[in-house]
DNA sequence: GTAGGTCAGTCTGACCCCC
DNA sequence: GGGGGTCAGACTGACCTAC
């Protein structure tokens, strides 16, 4: 039989048209979230982060400082530094391959162009020694060596271990009945099994690929973001 | 101060450089999904849903039967369907302004492009009398009159009502202390506020805007997809 | 001050239910 | 058979923490 979806090759994301919601907004659904109390959104110390004077050198859009070696946007920023740590290839389908305008209305247009003109702007993976010349290979050949990721930051950590115990000592048994008793599992968090993982990845977050009962803070909302990152490197080193 | 958030505008979303990975994974990651017991997932009976051999349309990778009126397949007939629901309004980025090429690996390059080829294939929202001639204004005009949603699942919300039920009765209170008694809040769901809702918006998934005790299930994992365009509809009539 | 992390918001398309 | 709903997977960028 045909395995249609293995055919499937092609872009999936954000390229947006119709952008999230602007920042009052998303202000406000950032205080009224889930459960977590975030604690300096939107900092008043942090307001003036965008350089207004100085344009991101790859899509003219307001800067925010120097990112990977020259000042850039946000958006640069993430898409630069996603782009390295996924090792991603991009390919122009463009008729006029890889020349496709990249500012800031049309940077989401084509990813190859934008990573292409992210490193002849000089976006250099250590930060340094850019300046827009033969700093190439950034992310196309071996010389690559991913950028150092440094696992869930303490202050996650600390969120989901509080969420995981409180699951824990809440919920008698998850739903099956053939599951370990809840307090060996969490007896399982600070004794790491002799799971394969990333150097970086805490012990505790590599889900034992087959078990049913999962820890419930691995299925976190939506964002296993930093999780899947590390699942890639894996596979792929 | 200036609000830059306010000035962004562009396109948000998956085009497609690396799709969700394969139906066999999906598959899989359907069958561990969270706690949700999805009934029949990839029935068999319905594994012939794709004709290999009759092209869509739109964009000629394999149809899956009619849409709109056309030959057409899911992705064409999802953008489609999300296009005219949403009320979209695209504007094709490209310099030859209007005439970017719509096939499988460019779809998702333009979708100004992409929807006007819809149009031009046929796509109607009725459904019927198309036929690729002068079957236009599906979107643009007034005679758009946006295809009528259904709301929720019946199993759907059996779902999501279940769900609520026992979180309502495990956990006491939430978090917070101003809250009212969570037995108070089960009632709510059938004694509707004068809450103005889109007609076909079963009452207890309209959420009171802003109070704090936000019932569980309206933070539903991450798709308030359906939701969603029930305030685009409340706010646009 | 910049590196890396977070996550709401948005989109895509395979797959499902139901008339 | 086709309409509409579902939702995992993928991406973006504003904003945050930490070094
Ligand atoms: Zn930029
Ligand atoms: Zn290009
Ligand atoms: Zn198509
Ligand atoms: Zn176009």
């Amino acid at each position: 039989m045909e395995q249609r979806r293995n055919e499937r090759a092609g872009e999936t994301g954000d390229p947006r048209e119709n952008p999230p919601t602007n920042g009052i907004i998303r202000h406000e659904s950032h205080m009224r979230k889930s459960g977590v109390n975030r604690p300096g959104i939107l900092n008043p110390d942090r307001l003036g982060r965008i350089l207004y004077d100085v344009p991101c050198k790859v899509c003219q859009d307001h800067s925010s400082g120097k990112h990977y070696g020259i000042f850039a946007c946000d958006g640069c920023a993430g898409f630069f530094k996603r782009s390295i740590r996924r090792q991603r290839q991009y390919v122009c389908k463009a008729k006029s391959e890889g020349r496709c305008v990249v500012d800031k209305t049309h940077r989401n247009q084509c990813r190859a162009c934008r990573l292409t003109k992210c490193i002849e702007a000089g976006m250099n993976k250590d930060g340094e020694n850019a300046g827009g010349t033969d700093s190439r290979c950034v992310c196309v050949c071996a010389r690559a060596a991913v950028q150092h990721e440094r696992g869930p930051r303490s202050s996650t950590l600390r969120r989901q271990m509080a969420l995981y115990l409180k699951e824990a000592s809440s919920s008698p048994a998850p739903a099956g009945d053939l599951n370990p008793a809840p307090s060996s599992t969490v007896l399982n968090l600070a004794v790491p099994k002799a799971i394969p993982r990333h150097p970086m990845m805490p012990a505790f977050l590599c889900a034992p690929p087959p078990p049913p009962p999962l820890p419930a803070f691995l299925k976190v909302r939506r964002s296993l973001t930093a999780a899947t990152h590390y699942v890639d490197t894996l596979t792929q080193v």
